[in-house]
DNA sequence: AATTTACACGTACGGATGTACGTGTACAAG
DNA sequence: CTTGTACACGTACATCCGTACGTGTAAATT
């Protein structure tokens, strides 16, 4: 509904922390980054503020922290970013994407597994 | 080993048509847009000039006519791109995103059939 | 009280992106 | 031969992106 303009590659990151953690201030998003990937305090600050601005995320001020919160729910935002890679690199076609994720890399067996009983599960549940 | 810069989503939409056709010219290229979603011819044209600068195609003069042709191989940047998406956008774990693509989108029976069978067929090489 | 620390907020800046236009020229149509 | 057509190639340009720095100020430390 909401036309939000798309998230880049660094705001989908921040996006992830907020969705993570929930609510969090600068500080606690920066904390937050996974170890091996650490952007520059303000460059997580800025993408907070990008964040906002594209209407992905809102924000007060909690005495003179700026704590922000998510503001579009993850499962949403995943489906509008995973239906455009979809679409323009496999023209929509969603298919041929499992099929690569579970043919063209490393999956593991117990993941093989898990999707084998979801799949079965579901077939169950459509009949 | 070679270290493309990533492709942006207009240029993965001609990188596609690449992909699919084979070498082409740019109106070949631009002819074979899908409908619905039609780019000036230019715009076709300076992708494709793109393309080739990062790497992605090469080009040739045949008479007056620049033919591109691919030069990564479908497969290679599929997975750079999804590694990429699924390292942003989920952690690098690639069973969220295969668990969002059969729960959270409108699967058809048959395709989840087909997976049933695809994974069974990878089990089964496997042990 | 003086100094250091931590933050908010504005600003910056080169390169990427989406989207084309303009000019020159070879070939085709008349 | 003249005029239109199609294409190559250079250029453009606003906006976005990644990545921060600088300045002002409130709170904490010495």
């Amino acid at each position: 509904m909401v036309d939000r303009p798309s998230l880049s590659k660094g705001e989908m990151e921040i996006a992830r922390l907020l969705w993570d953690v929930g609510p969090a201030t600068v500080r606690q998003a920066f904390e937050a980054q996974p170890e091996g990937r650490e952007m520059d305090f303000t460059t997580v600050q800025t993408y907070l503020r990008r964040l906002e601005k594209k209407g992905y995320a809102s924000s007060k001020l909690d005495g003179r922290l700026r704590v922000y919160s998510a503001r579009a729910r993850a499962r949403t935002v995943i489906r509008e970013t995973v239906d455009d890679l979809v679409l323009r690199l496999f023209g929509g076609e969603k298919l041929p994407l499992v099929r690569h994720l579970i043919e063209d890399t490393d999956i593991g067996a117990d993941e093989l597994a898990e999707l084998r009983k979801l799949i079965a599960k579901l077939e169950k549940e459509r009949s």
